[in-house]
Parts: structure tokens; sequence; C-alpha cells
DNA sequence: TAAATTTACAACCAAATGGTTACATATACC
DNA sequence: GGTATATGTAACCATTTGGTTGTAAATTTA
């Protein structure tokens, strides 16, 4: 079974999931109560962000708390930032913005030729 | 059955199919002859992509041409770009290049305040 | 027109996915 | 100790996914 980053956000409820525990950590069933699914379906979104890396379980006492880890989100990012000139809006404008600023700030050799 | 970016890139076939049609425009089976799965495989997931309107298909006499159309691709970068103070690294430092330069260009009324 | 090429798609299949219920275990509280 | 709470997990299920083979249709090309 596929197991990264990719396929773990596919997932609209682990998405969410991310969502919530970005902000504060929850134990597992806070989490689970803010979904209308079981505790056990929670859980195995859980344990599949967990085995993608995405997210960490810590003990404390009786309760498990799921702390977000969200380094590997980079990877998509990364994979996506690829193609942003195909969407260019904002993000092609920030990037022109700061091609400007620099050719101001550092007199390069040559232009924006790759 | 979902039919969302998030779940059309989870599928590294399809990743690659968008890299591969991403520089040039290509027919449905020269897409299929890059890989060793069948042709109608890869026709599947030209159907999927095309669902989530990540490729166009164009016909040309015969034959089908896949065109990349990845703008749908800002959601995913849109939703990552939330979690981007979490991998402070590279994208951080571009960032606070970015302020840095606006702070000396433009002096702004208030700092990084949300 | 006949043959080759390119695509569409039906029918089928194994495995993965996302969910359920039921039960077991571990810890906290009285 | 006994009960309540929080979690782990087995067993099961329907649907989706990603693949296959086989066949049909459309368009060139000879």
């Amino acid at each position: 079974m596929r197991r990264d980053t990719f396929q773990a956000i596919a997932d609209p409820t682990r998405r969410e999931i991310i969502n919530m525990i970005a902000h504060k950590s929850l134990n597992i069933n806070a989490v689970a109560e803010n979904f209308d699914t079981s505790r056990t379906a929670i859980y195995k979104h859980l344990k599949i962000l967990t085995e993608c890396g995405l997210v960490q379980i810590k003990q404390q006492g009786r309760e498990r708390y799921c702390e977000a880890k969200l380094d590997k989100l980079h990877e998509v990012s990364d994979w996506v930032a690829q193609y942003k000139q195909f969407w260019n809006e904002r993000f092609d404008s920030l990037e022109n913005y700061l091609n400007e600023i620099q050719a101001k700030d550092k007199k390069p050799k040559n232009g924006k030729r790759k």
C-alpha cells in the first residue's frame, strides 16, 4: 500500500485533521468528536498520517496527543511550485516583484534566461 | 467518486503524466509509450485528469493531443501554503528576504502582524 | 477500397480504501 | 478493587482504484 505525502493529503478528512491539530494538539477522541464518523475511522486516518510522518502521537497518561509535523508538506509544495508559471497570478506577480527587486539590487550578469 | 485536484495528483503515474505534458503536448499513445503499463491504463489516468480539469484533450485528425491545464494546482498550493511556517527553511528564507526588501523599499506602517 | 494507426470503451479482476461493530487493554478516578 | 474513560485492533463490508484483455470505431495512408 502506498504511503506518501501526496496520498495522505488526498483525503479531505485527513486534510481537516491536519488543519485541526496544526493549531493545537488534540487527543484522539477530541479529534474524532469533530467528525460525524466513528472514532475508529478517525483513528485509521491518524494512523495513516503518522505512518507518513505528518502527525506525531505523544502519550500523556491514558491519552494520546496528536501533534502536526508538517515538514513533509514541502514535498508537495516543491512539486507544485514547478508549475507555478501555469497559474500565474498572485504567485507569479510575487516572483516578478522579487525578480525586479533583485535586478535593481544586484545587477545580475544575465537576464531571466534559464 | 471523488474527483478533485488533490486526489488527481495523489497517484504517481498521474504526476508523471502531468510532468510529461507540461513541457509539450503529446498524443495519447505518445504518453502511454513512456510507461510500461497498458495504453488503456494511461487512458484512464488521462480521463481522470481531464475530469479534474488538469488536462485538456484536443483532437487533431485521428490523434488527441493532451495539453496540461495546471491552473487548478493553485488549490493545492494554497492549501499547503497555510502551513509553510511549519517547514521553514528555503521558503521561509525567501519570504524573509522579500519582507526585508519590502521593509527597506516601502517603509510599511505596521510590521508583520497579521 | 483495404490495411494500418489511433482512439474509445465494455467487461472483468485483485487490491486498496474508508467505513462499520465488537471486543480487549491501559490508565485514571472513586 | 471496581468503574469510567481513552485507546488499540480484529473482523468484516461496500466501493473505489488501477490494472487487464478484447473489441469497435474513426481516420490516415497505400
